[in-house]
DNA sequence: ACAAAAGTGTTTGAGTTACACCCATGA
DNA sequence: TCATGGGTGTAACTCAAACACTTTTGT
Protein backbone atom coordinates (compact mmCIF):
# COMPACT_ATOMS: atom_id res chain seq x y z
CA UNK A 1 0.00 0.00 0.00
CA UNK A 2 3.08 2.22 0.16
CA UNK A 3 3.36 4.61 -2.34
CA UNK A 4 7.29 5.54 -3.27
CA UNK A 5 7.49 7.24 -6.70
CA UNK A 6 6.43 4.05 -9.15
CA UNK A 7 4.83 4.84 -12.06
CA UNK A 8 1.01 4.18 -11.42
CA UNK A 9 -1.09 6.37 -13.85
CA UNK A 10 -4.90 7.00 -12.82
CA UNK A 11 -6.85 5.14 -14.21
CA UNK A 12 -10.89 5.30 -15.23
CA UNK A 13 -13.17 2.37 -14.01
CA UNK A 14 -16.37 1.64 -15.31
CA UNK A 15 -19.06 -1.28 -14.66
CA UNK A 16 -20.29 -3.89 -16.67
CA UNK A 17 -23.86 -5.22 -16.54
CA UNK A 18 -24.55 -9.21 -17.51
CA UNK A 19 -28.19 -8.89 -17.02
CA UNK A 20 -29.79 -12.24 -17.50
CA UNK A 21 -33.45 -13.25 -18.12
CA UNK A 22 -35.21 -16.50 -19.09
CA UNK A 23 -37.78 -15.81 -22.14
CA UNK A 24 -39.52 -18.35 -23.99
CA UNK A 25 -37.50 -21.55 -22.42
CA UNK A 26 -33.99 -19.63 -23.15
CA UNK A 27 -31.67 -17.79 -21.08
CA UNK A 28 -30.94 -14.35 -22.90
CA UNK A 29 -28.66 -11.59 -22.16
CA UNK A 30 -29.45 -7.84 -22.11
CA UNK A 31 -27.32 -6.19 -24.98
CA UNK A 32 -26.66 -2.90 -26.34
CA UNK A 33 -25.84 -2.05 -30.15
CA UNK A 34 -22.85 0.31 -29.71
CA UNK A 35 -23.33 3.67 -31.48
CA UNK A 36 -19.57 5.32 -31.06
CA UNK A 37 -16.44 3.89 -31.47
CA UNK A 38 -14.63 2.12 -30.63
CA UNK A 39 -16.42 -1.22 -31.95
CA UNK A 40 -19.09 0.80 -33.20
CA UNK A 41 -22.01 -0.84 -34.53
CA UNK A 42 -20.90 -3.95 -32.16
CA UNK A 43 -22.68 -5.62 -29.59
CA UNK A 44 -21.56 -5.13 -25.84
CA UNK A 45 -22.78 -5.33 -22.59
CA UNK A 46 -24.30 -2.41 -20.84
CA UNK A 47 -22.52 0.21 -18.59
CA UNK A 48 -20.92 3.08 -18.22
CA UNK A 49 -18.05 4.51 -15.96
CA UNK A 50 -18.22 5.13 -12.40
CA UNK A 51 -18.96 8.20 -10.73
CA UNK A 52 -17.12 10.85 -8.42
CA UNK A 53 -19.48 10.39 -5.77
CA UNK A 54 -20.53 6.83 -6.23
CA UNK A 55 -18.95 3.18 -4.88
CA UNK A 56 -19.29 0.53 -7.67
CA UNK A 57 -22.35 -1.42 -6.50
CA UNK A 58 -23.79 2.02 -7.06
CA UNK A 59 -22.89 2.80 -10.74
CA UNK A 60 -23.99 -0.50 -11.28
CA UNK A 61 -27.69 -0.08 -9.86
CA UNK A 62 -27.57 3.07 -11.76
CA UNK A 63 -26.78 1.62 -14.83
CA UNK A 64 -29.25 -0.59 -14.21
CA UNK A 65 -32.52 1.43 -13.43
CA UNK A 66 -31.16 3.64 -16.88
CA UNK A 67 -31.48 0.07 -18.57
CA UNK A 68 -34.12 -1.49 -17.75
CA UNK A 69 -36.00 0.75 -15.36
CA UNK A 70 -35.49 -1.92 -12.63
CA UNK A 71 -34.01 -0.52 -9.30
CA UNK A 72 -36.74 1.19 -7.22
CA UNK A 73 -38.63 -1.38 -4.25
CA UNK A 74 -38.37 -4.42 -6.52
CA UNK A 75 -34.53 -4.75 -6.81
CA UNK A 76 -33.43 -7.42 -9.00
CA UNK A 77 -30.60 -9.30 -7.78
CA UNK A 78 -27.21 -7.34 -8.36
CA UNK A 79 -23.98 -8.52 -7.49
CA UNK A 80 -20.42 -8.07 -8.31
CA UNK A 81 -18.60 -10.63 -9.62
CA UNK A 82 -14.54 -9.62 -11.16
CA UNK A 83 -12.32 -6.51 -12.45
CA UNK A 84 -10.88 -6.75 -16.05
CA UNK A 85 -7.93 -4.97 -16.40
CA UNK A 86 -6.00 -5.73 -19.13
CA UNK A 87 -3.72 -2.42 -20.78
CA UNK A 88 -5.11 -2.75 -24.24
CA UNK A 89 -9.08 -4.41 -22.86
CA UNK A 90 -9.91 -0.71 -24.05
CA UNK A 91 -8.45 1.46 -27.20
CA UNK A 92 -9.31 4.51 -25.58
CA UNK A 93 -7.14 4.15 -22.59
CA UNK A 94 -6.01 2.19 -19.49
CA UNK A 95 -9.45 1.51 -18.49
CA UNK A 96 -10.71 -1.14 -15.82
CA UNK A 97 -13.75 -2.55 -15.65
CA UNK A 98 -15.97 -4.21 -12.70
CA UNK A 99 -18.68 -6.43 -14.11
CA UNK A 100 -21.98 -7.04 -12.13
CA UNK A 101 -24.35 -9.84 -12.63
CA UNK A 102 -28.36 -9.08 -12.61
CA UNK A 103 -31.26 -11.28 -12.84
CA UNK A 104 -34.30 -9.84 -14.06
CA UNK A 105 -37.62 -11.48 -14.59
CA UNK A 106 -39.15 -10.93 -18.56
CA UNK A 107 -39.47 -7.45 -18.64
CA UNK A 108 -42.08 -6.38 -20.76
CA UNK A 109 -40.34 -3.66 -23.54
CA UNK A 110 -36.15 -4.52 -23.86
CA UNK A 111 -35.59 -1.34 -23.14
CA UNK A 112 -36.57 2.20 -21.74
CA UNK A 113 -34.04 4.90 -23.79
CA UNK A 114 -31.03 5.08 -22.67
CA UNK A 115 -28.01 6.67 -23.66
CA UNK A 116 -27.47 3.71 -25.72
CA UNK A 117 -28.63 3.76 -29.11
CA UNK A 118 -30.78 0.21 -28.94
CA UNK A 119 -30.84 -2.51 -26.25
CA UNK A 120 -31.59 -6.26 -27.36
CA UNK A 121 -32.15 -9.06 -25.50
CA UNK A 122 -29.90 -12.01 -27.33
CA UNK A 123 -30.02 -15.68 -26.22
CA UNK A 124 -26.78 -16.79 -24.52
CA UNK A 125 -26.04 -20.13 -25.82
CA UNK A 126 -25.76 -18.72 -29.77
CA UNK A 127 -23.18 -15.98 -28.38
CA UNK A 128 -21.14 -18.27 -26.65
CA UNK A 129 -20.59 -21.03 -29.22
CA UNK A 130 -19.52 -19.26 -32.31
CA UNK A 131 -21.33 -16.52 -33.22
CA UNK A 132 -20.22 -12.48 -33.74
CA UNK A 133 -17.71 -11.53 -31.34
CA UNK A 134 -19.06 -8.77 -28.38
CA UNK A 135 -17.21 -5.37 -27.79
CA UNK A 136 -14.29 -5.21 -26.22
CA UNK A 137 -13.47 -8.37 -23.84
CA UNK A 138 -17.38 -8.88 -22.86
CA UNK A 139 -16.96 -12.79 -24.49
CA UNK A 140 -15.07 -13.08 -21.79
CA UNK A 141 -16.98 -11.01 -19.05
CA UNK A 142 -20.40 -12.76 -20.68
CA UNK A 143 -18.81 -16.66 -20.11
CA UNK A 144 -17.48 -16.28 -16.62
CA UNK A 145 -21.03 -14.54 -15.24
CA UNK A 146 -22.52 -17.74 -16.97
CA UNK A 147 -20.50 -19.81 -14.79
CA UNK A 148 -21.18 -17.77 -12.11
CA UNK A 149 -24.92 -17.99 -12.45
CA UNK A 150 -25.06 -21.99 -13.05
CA UNK A 151 -23.09 -21.91 -9.60
CA UNK A 152 -25.58 -19.92 -7.77
CA UNK A 153 -28.54 -21.46 -8.97
CA UNK A 154 -27.68 -24.78 -7.21
CA UNK A 155 -26.75 -23.12 -4.21
CA UNK A 156 -28.68 -20.07 -3.46
CA UNK A 157 -32.78 -19.17 -3.87
CA UNK A 158 -31.93 -16.81 -6.48
CA UNK A 159 -33.79 -18.20 -9.39
CA UNK A 160 -36.53 -17.08 -7.61
CA UNK A 161 -35.30 -13.21 -9.07
CA UNK A 162 -36.10 -14.68 -13.00
CA UNK A 163 -39.40 -15.12 -11.93
CA UNK A 164 -42.58 -12.61 -10.95
CA UNK A 165 -43.49 -11.71 -8.11
CA UNK A 166 -46.14 -14.75 -8.02
CA UNK A 167 -44.86 -17.98 -9.61
CA UNK A 168 -45.90 -21.68 -10.09
CA UNK A 169 -43.40 -24.26 -9.90
CA UNK A 170 -43.34 -24.88 -13.48
CA UNK A 171 -42.15 -21.46 -13.75
CA UNK A 172 -39.71 -21.90 -11.62
CA UNK A 173 -38.55 -25.22 -13.10
CA UNK A 174 -38.02 -23.68 -16.58
CA UNK A 175 -35.87 -20.97 -14.72
CA UNK A 176 -33.54 -23.79 -13.68
CA UNK A 177 -33.09 -25.82 -17.35
CA UNK A 178 -32.69 -22.37 -18.75
CA UNK A 179 -29.94 -21.74 -17.04
CA UNK A 180 -28.69 -25.14 -16.53
CA UNK A 181 -29.72 -26.42 -20.18
CA UNK A 182 -30.77 -29.66 -18.74
CA UNK A 183 -34.38 -30.63 -18.37
CA UNK A 184 -35.16 -31.87 -14.89
CA UNK A 185 -37.95 -34.16 -13.35
CA UNK A 186 -40.90 -31.73 -12.35
CA UNK A 187 -41.93 -34.44 -9.44
CA UNK A 188 -38.25 -34.53 -8.16
CA UNK A 189 -37.97 -30.60 -8.68
CA UNK A 190 -41.25 -30.70 -6.17
CA UNK A 191 -39.21 -32.22 -3.10
CA UNK A 192 -36.02 -30.36 -3.73
CA UNK A 193 -37.60 -27.06 -3.58
CA UNK A 194 -40.12 -27.74 -0.61
CA UNK A 195 -37.47 -29.36 1.41
CA UNK A 196 -35.41 -25.70 1.94
CA UNK A 197 -37.81 -24.17 4.40
CA UNK A 198 -38.25 -20.59 3.42
CA UNK A 199 -37.50 -21.16 -0.41
CA UNK A 200 -41.18 -20.27 -1.47
CA UNK A 201 -44.13 -19.74 0.01
CA UNK A 202 -47.41 -20.34 -0.95
CA UNK A 203 -50.20 -17.49 -1.74
CA UNK A 204 -53.33 -20.07 -1.91
CA UNK A 205 -54.17 -18.84 -5.24
CA UNK A 206 -54.32 -20.68 -8.38
CA UNK A 207 -52.80 -20.33 -11.91
CA UNK A 208 -55.19 -21.56 -14.97
CA UNK A 209 -53.59 -22.12 -18.40
CA UNK A 210 -55.65 -23.01 -21.71
CA UNK A 211 -55.24 -26.66 -20.81
CA UNK A 212 -54.02 -28.85 -17.34
CA UNK A 213 -54.96 -29.06 -14.11
CA UNK A 214 -53.95 -25.23 -12.61
CA UNK A 215 -50.66 -24.61 -10.83
CA UNK A 216 -50.72 -23.13 -7.61
CA UNK A 217 -48.79 -20.00 -6.70
CA UNK A 218 -45.87 -19.10 -4.66
CA UNK A 219 -43.56 -16.06 -3.99
CA UNK A 220 -40.23 -15.53 -2.88
CA UNK A 221 -39.80 -17.16 0.69
CA UNK A 222 -37.06 -15.50 3.50
CA UNK A 223 -34.36 -18.44 2.58
CA UNK A 224 -31.37 -17.08 0.62
CA UNK A 225 -28.99 -20.29 0.86
CA UNK A 226 -29.67 -24.29 -0.04
CA UNK A 227 -28.48 -26.81 1.99
CA UNK A 228 -28.20 -29.06 0.26
CA UNK A 229 -27.38 -27.64 -2.68
CA UNK A 230 -29.28 -28.17 -5.69
CA UNK A 231 -28.25 -30.53 -7.93
CA UNK A 232 -28.18 -30.92 -11.93
CA UNK A 233 -29.25 -34.35 -13.03
CA UNK A 234 -32.60 -36.16 -13.32
CA UNK A 235 -33.46 -36.27 -16.96
CA UNK A 236 -37.35 -36.56 -17.41
CA UNK A 237 -38.92 -38.46 -19.62
CA UNK A 238 -42.21 -38.15 -19.84
CA UNK A 239 -42.99 -41.70 -19.21
CA UNK A 240 -45.93 -42.02 -15.84
CA UNK A 241 -49.82 -40.91 -17.15
CA UNK A 242 -49.86 -41.79 -20.45
CA UNK A 243 -47.02 -45.01 -21.00
CA UNK A 244 -47.95 -47.57 -18.90
CA UNK A 245 -45.97 -51.17 -19.87
CA UNK A 246 -49.46 -53.21 -19.01
CA UNK B 1 -19.35 2.39 -21.74
CA UNK B 2 -20.65 5.46 -23.06
CA UNK B 3 -18.70 8.88 -22.08
CA UNK B 4 -20.86 11.97 -22.48
CA UNK B 5 -19.22 14.69 -20.64
CA UNK B 6 -20.06 13.52 -17.33
CA UNK B 7 -17.70 13.96 -13.88
CA UNK B 8 -15.92 10.80 -13.38
CA UNK B 9 -12.33 11.31 -12.34
CA UNK B 10 -9.24 8.95 -13.14
CA UNK B 11 -8.49 6.79 -9.98
CA UNK B 12 -5.42 4.60 -8.32
CA UNK B 13 -5.73 1.13 -8.00
CA UNK B 14 -4.45 -0.93 -5.74
CA UNK B 15 -4.38 -5.26 -5.12
CA UNK B 16 -4.38 -6.20 -1.12
CA UNK B 17 -3.56 -10.24 -0.60
CA UNK B 18 -5.29 -11.90 1.48
CA UNK B 19 -2.29 -14.78 2.24
CA UNK B 20 -3.35 -17.52 4.12
CA UNK B 21 -1.11 -20.78 6.07
CA UNK B 22 -1.64 -23.36 8.22
CA UNK B 23 0.32 -23.08 11.03
CA UNK B 24 0.16 -24.87 14.55
CA UNK B 25 -3.01 -26.27 13.71
CA UNK B 26 -4.53 -22.39 13.12
CA UNK B 27 -5.48 -20.56 10.01
CA UNK B 28 -2.58 -17.69 9.92
CA UNK B 29 -2.28 -14.88 7.52
CA UNK B 30 0.33 -12.63 6.53
CA UNK B 31 -0.17 -8.97 7.72
CA UNK B 32 2.48 -6.21 7.81
CA UNK B 33 3.28 -3.24 10.21
CA UNK B 34 2.49 -0.17 8.75
CA UNK B 35 5.45 2.65 8.51
CA UNK B 36 3.78 5.26 6.86
CA UNK B 37 0.63 7.70 7.59
CA UNK B 38 -2.13 6.76 7.21
CA UNK B 39 -2.84 3.90 10.00
CA UNK B 40 0.85 4.37 10.67
CA UNK B 41 1.92 1.50 13.14
CA UNK B 42 -1.47 -0.53 12.25
CA UNK B 43 -1.64 -4.03 10.97
CA UNK B 44 -2.56 -4.17 7.35
CA UNK B 45 -3.43 -6.87 4.19
CA UNK B 46 0.00 -6.75 2.16
CA UNK B 47 -0.55 -4.98 -0.83
CA UNK B 48 0.75 -2.31 -3.59
CA UNK B 49 -0.64 0.21 -6.19
CA UNK B 50 -0.91 -1.64 -9.80
CA UNK B 51 1.56 -0.01 -12.31
CA UNK B 52 1.33 1.10 -16.22
CA UNK B 53 2.45 -2.20 -17.50
CA UNK B 54 0.74 -4.48 -15.67
CA UNK B 55 -2.52 -6.07 -14.88
CA UNK B 56 -4.11 -6.90 -11.64
CA UNK B 57 -3.06 -10.62 -11.62
CA UNK B 58 0.14 -9.28 -12.30
CA UNK B 59 0.61 -6.89 -9.62
CA UNK B 60 -0.63 -9.50 -6.74
CA UNK B 61 2.16 -11.96 -8.06
CA UNK B 62 4.42 -9.60 -8.06
CA UNK B 63 3.17 -8.42 -4.36
CA UNK B 64 3.03 -11.87 -3.35
CA UNK B 65 6.42 -12.16 -4.51
CA UNK B 66 7.83 -9.22 -2.58
CA UNK B 67 6.01 -10.66 0.53
CA UNK B 68 6.59 -14.28 0.72
CA UNK B 69 9.64 -15.02 -2.06
CA UNK B 70 6.86 -17.35 -3.51
CA UNK B 71 6.11 -17.43 -7.06
CA UNK B 72 8.78 -18.79 -8.81
CA UNK B 73 7.48 -22.28 -10.74
CA UNK B 74 5.99 -23.38 -7.13
CA UNK B 75 3.32 -20.88 -7.41
CA UNK B 76 1.18 -20.88 -5.09
CA UNK B 77 -2.47 -19.80 -5.86
CA UNK B 78 -3.38 -16.81 -6.23
CA UNK B 79 -7.25 -15.91 -6.63
CA UNK B 80 -8.57 -12.46 -7.17
CA UNK B 81 -11.89 -12.26 -5.25
CA UNK B 82 -13.35 -8.52 -5.48
CA UNK B 83 -12.85 -4.57 -5.86
CA UNK B 84 -13.83 -2.40 -2.83
CA UNK B 85 -14.84 0.98 -3.85
CA UNK B 86 -15.91 3.22 -1.59
CA UNK B 87 -15.22 6.81 -1.79
CA UNK B 88 -13.09 8.02 1.52
CA UNK B 89 -11.55 3.76 2.20
CA UNK B 90 -8.64 5.31 1.84
CA UNK B 91 -8.14 9.27 3.40
CA UNK B 92 -5.13 9.57 0.81
CA UNK B 93 -7.73 9.79 -2.25
CA UNK B 94 -9.70 8.03 -4.74
CA UNK B 95 -8.22 4.86 -4.33
CA UNK B 96 -10.56 1.21 -5.56
CA UNK B 97 -8.54 -1.95 -4.05
CA UNK B 98 -8.78 -5.72 -5.44
CA UNK B 99 -8.14 -8.13 -3.20
CA UNK B 100 -6.35 -10.97 -4.21
CA UNK B 101 -6.52 -15.01 -1.64
CA UNK B 102 -3.37 -16.64 -1.57
CA UNK B 103 -3.06 -19.96 0.01
CA UNK B 104 0.44 -21.04 0.87
CA UNK B 105 2.29 -23.71 2.84
CA UNK B 106 3.73 -23.02 6.51
CA UNK B 107 6.51 -20.83 5.33
CA UNK B 108 10.00 -20.64 6.96
CA UNK B 109 10.66 -17.15 7.60
CA UNK B 110 7.55 -15.07 7.73
CA UNK B 111 8.76 -12.56 4.74
CA UNK B 112 11.53 -11.46 2.91
CA UNK B 113 12.32 -8.02 3.42
CA UNK B 114 10.19 -6.13 1.41
CA UNK B 115 9.88 -2.30 1.57
CA UNK B 116 6.69 -3.00 4.66
CA UNK B 117 8.26 -2.88 8.05
CA UNK B 118 7.34 -5.70 9.30
CA UNK B 119 5.14 -8.66 8.11
CA UNK B 120 3.89 -11.34 10.93
CA UNK B 121 1.30 -14.32 10.82
CA UNK B 122 -1.68 -14.00 12.80
CA UNK B 123 -4.42 -16.08 13.64
CA UNK B 124 -7.22 -15.21 12.04
CA UNK B 125 -10.16 -16.25 14.42
CA UNK B 126 -9.07 -13.79 17.03
CA UNK B 127 -8.75 -10.74 14.28
CA UNK B 128 -12.44 -11.35 12.97
CA UNK B 129 -13.71 -11.66 16.65
CA UNK B 130 -13.15 -8.95 18.46
CA UNK B 131 -9.28 -7.57 18.76
CA UNK B 132 -8.00 -4.89 17.52
CA UNK B 133 -8.70 -3.12 14.23
CA UNK B 134 -6.61 -3.14 10.74
CA UNK B 135 -6.05 -0.66 8.81
CA UNK B 136 -8.84 0.61 5.99
CA UNK B 137 -11.56 -1.66 4.79
CA UNK B 138 -9.06 -4.63 5.55
CA UNK B 139 -11.61 -6.25 8.13
CA UNK B 140 -14.07 -6.45 5.56
CA UNK B 141 -11.80 -7.87 2.94
CA UNK B 142 -10.34 -10.26 5.61
CA UNK B 143 -13.55 -12.00 6.36
CA UNK B 144 -15.09 -11.92 2.86
CA UNK B 145 -12.14 -13.97 2.17
CA UNK B 146 -12.18 -16.44 4.95
CA UNK B 147 -15.89 -17.09 3.67
CA UNK B 148 -14.00 -17.80 0.02
CA UNK B 149 -11.48 -19.86 1.19
CA UNK B 150 -14.08 -21.79 3.40
CA UNK B 151 -16.04 -22.43 0.30
CA UNK B 152 -12.93 -23.23 -1.77
CA UNK B 153 -11.87 -26.08 0.53
CA UNK B 154 -15.64 -27.42 -0.04
CA UNK B 155 -15.82 -27.79 -4.40
CA UNK B 156 -11.64 -27.89 -4.93
CA UNK B 157 -8.65 -29.54 -3.84
CA UNK B 158 -6.97 -26.39 -3.19
CA UNK B 159 -6.63 -27.65 0.27
CA UNK B 160 -3.47 -28.98 -0.91
CA UNK B 161 -1.75 -25.18 -2.07
CA UNK B 162 -1.50 -25.32 2.13
CA UNK B 163 0.69 -28.21 2.45
CA UNK B 164 4.60 -28.59 1.32
CA UNK B 165 5.23 -31.17 -1.93
CA UNK B 166 5.11 -34.26 0.34
CA UNK B 167 2.58 -34.57 2.82
CA UNK B 168 0.47 -36.89 4.42
CA UNK B 169 -3.41 -37.50 5.32
CA UNK B 170 -3.16 -36.23 8.65
CA UNK B 171 -1.47 -33.10 7.09
CA UNK B 172 -4.68 -32.06 4.83
CA UNK B 173 -6.96 -32.91 7.68
CA UNK B 174 -5.33 -30.85 9.96
CA UNK B 175 -5.59 -28.10 6.84
CA UNK B 176 -9.54 -28.40 6.95
CA UNK B 177 -9.89 -28.49 10.53
CA UNK B 178 -8.04 -25.22 11.11
CA UNK B 179 -9.83 -23.63 8.11
CA UNK B 180 -13.60 -24.46 9.03
CA UNK B 181 -12.61 -24.94 12.91
CA UNK B 182 -14.17 -28.64 13.35
CA UNK B 183 -13.13 -31.87 14.08
CA UNK B 184 -13.04 -34.10 11.14
CA UNK B 185 -12.63 -38.19 11.47
CA UNK B 186 -9.83 -39.02 9.75
CA UNK B 187 -11.21 -42.56 9.02
CA UNK B 188 -13.89 -41.07 6.48
CA UNK B 189 -11.87 -38.36 5.55
CA UNK B 190 -9.31 -41.25 3.57
CA UNK B 191 -12.43 -42.61 1.44
CA UNK B 192 -13.40 -38.77 1.27
CA UNK B 193 -10.11 -37.57 -0.49
CA UNK B 194 -9.74 -41.00 -2.16
CA UNK B 195 -13.25 -41.04 -3.96
CA UNK B 196 -12.10 -38.24 -6.06
CA UNK B 197 -9.55 -39.46 -8.60
CA UNK B 198 -6.63 -37.39 -8.88
CA UNK B 199 -6.88 -35.38 -5.54
CA UNK B 200 -3.81 -36.69 -4.59
CA UNK B 201 -1.45 -39.19 -5.89
CA UNK B 202 0.75 -41.69 -3.90
CA UNK B 203 4.30 -41.08 -3.87
CA UNK B 204 5.13 -44.53 -1.81
CA UNK B 205 7.31 -43.17 0.42
CA UNK B 206 6.27 -42.69 4.30
CA UNK B 207 7.20 -40.53 6.77
CA UNK B 208 8.19 -41.24 10.42
CA UNK B 209 7.26 -39.40 13.50
CA UNK B 210 8.51 -39.67 16.94
CA UNK B 211 5.51 -42.14 17.72
CA UNK B 212 2.69 -43.95 15.56
CA UNK B 213 3.25 -45.83 12.73
CA UNK B 214 4.44 -44.07 9.88
CA UNK B 215 2.11 -42.48 6.83
CA UNK B 216 1.83 -42.75 3.85
CA UNK B 217 3.20 -39.19 1.73
CA UNK B 218 0.87 -38.33 -1.17
CA UNK B 219 1.48 -35.05 -4.01
CA UNK B 220 -1.01 -33.21 -5.19
CA UNK B 221 -3.02 -34.45 -8.11
CA UNK B 222 -4.18 -33.22 -10.96
CA UNK B 223 -8.00 -32.63 -10.13
CA UNK B 224 -9.20 -29.35 -9.34
CA UNK B 225 -12.75 -29.48 -8.75
CA UNK B 226 -14.23 -31.86 -5.89
CA UNK B 227 -17.45 -34.33 -7.16
CA UNK B 228 -19.24 -34.72 -4.74
CA UNK B 229 -17.89 -32.04 -2.85
CA UNK B 230 -16.05 -32.29 0.65
CA UNK B 231 -19.04 -31.70 3.75
CA UNK B 232 -17.94 -29.90 7.19
CA UNK B 233 -19.49 -32.54 9.65
CA UNK B 234 -18.42 -35.99 11.27
CA UNK B 235 -16.99 -34.96 14.81
CA UNK B 236 -14.31 -37.48 15.44
CA UNK B 237 -14.69 -39.25 18.86
CA UNK B 238 -11.50 -41.21 19.98
CA UNK B 239 -13.70 -43.85 20.49
CA UNK B 240 -11.60 -46.87 18.73
CA UNK B 241 -7.91 -48.43 19.60
CA UNK B 242 -8.21 -47.96 23.47
CA UNK B 243 -11.75 -48.03 24.71
CA UNK B 244 -13.98 -50.84 23.96
CA UNK B 245 -16.70 -51.37 25.96
CA UNK B 246 -15.93 -54.90 26.35
C1' DA C 1 -64.00 -38.82 -22.78
C1' DC C 2 -59.66 -37.32 -23.82
C1' DA C 3 -55.36 -34.61 -23.67
C1' DA C 4 -52.44 -32.03 -21.03
C1' DA C 5 -50.33 -30.18 -17.13
C1' DA C 6 -50.04 -30.48 -11.80
C1' DG C 7 -49.07 -32.96 -7.91
C1' DT C 8 -48.39 -37.37 -4.54
C1' DG C 9 -46.50 -41.84 -3.12
C1' DT C 10 -43.24 -45.64 -3.25
C1' DT C 11 -39.26 -48.44 -4.51
C1' DT C 12 -34.55 -48.88 -4.77
C1' DG C 13 -29.89 -48.13 -4.63
C1' DA C 14 -25.97 -45.21 -3.80
C1' DG C 15 -23.50 -42.66 -0.45
C1' DT C 16 -22.31 -41.38 4.60
C1' DT C 17 -21.88 -41.81 9.30
C1' DA C 18 -20.37 -44.08 13.15
C1' DC C 19 -18.12 -47.26 14.68
C1' DA C 20 -15.05 -51.98 15.65
C1' DC C 21 -10.97 -53.45 14.50
C1' DC C 22 -6.13 -54.20 12.79
C1' DC C 23 -1.17 -52.18 11.70
C1' DA C 24 3.42 -50.12 12.51
C1' DT C 25 6.45 -47.68 15.04
C1' DG C 26 9.20 -45.52 19.39
C1' DA C 27 9.95 -45.64 24.25
C1' DT D 1 3.98 -54.13 26.01
C1' DC D 2 2.07 -49.91 25.91
C1' DA D 3 0.95 -45.50 23.98
C1' DT D 4 0.28 -43.22 19.74
C1' DG D 5 -0.92 -42.11 15.34
C1' DG D 6 -2.12 -44.63 10.67
C1' DG D 7 -5.32 -47.24 8.00
C1' DT D 8 -9.34 -50.89 6.58
C1' DG D 9 -13.89 -53.00 6.94
C1' DT D 10 -18.81 -52.80 7.71
C1' DA D 11 -23.74 -52.26 9.50
C1' DA D 12 -27.31 -48.89 9.82
C1' DC D 13 -29.24 -45.07 8.07
C1' DT D 14 -30.38 -41.19 4.89
C1' DC D 15 -31.47 -39.30 0.86
C1' DA D 16 -32.49 -38.71 -3.82
C1' DA D 17 -33.51 -40.68 -8.63
C1' DA D 18 -36.83 -43.11 -11.09
C1' DC D 19 -41.23 -44.07 -12.00
C1' DA D 20 -46.55 -45.53 -11.19
C1' DC D 21 -50.37 -43.25 -10.27
C1' DT D 22 -54.00 -39.70 -9.09
C1' DT D 23 -56.06 -34.94 -9.71
C1' DT D 24 -57.91 -30.96 -12.14
C1' DT D 25 -58.77 -28.35 -15.73
C1' DG D 26 -60.12 -27.09 -21.16
C1' DT D 27 -62.09 -28.84 -25.36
Amino acid sequence: MTDNGRTHARIRITVDLVIFTVRQESLQVLLVKRGNPPYRGRLALPGGFMRDHENLDGAARRELLEETGLGGPDVPHLEQLGAYSDPGRDPRGRVVTVSYLALAPDLPAPTAGSDAAAAVWEPVEPLLSGGDRLAFDHDVILRDALEHARRMLENTTLATAFCERDFTMGDLKRVYEAVWGVPLDLRNFYRKVNRTEGFVVPTGEKRSLETGRPALLYRKGPATLLYPPMTRASHSGHESSAQSPK
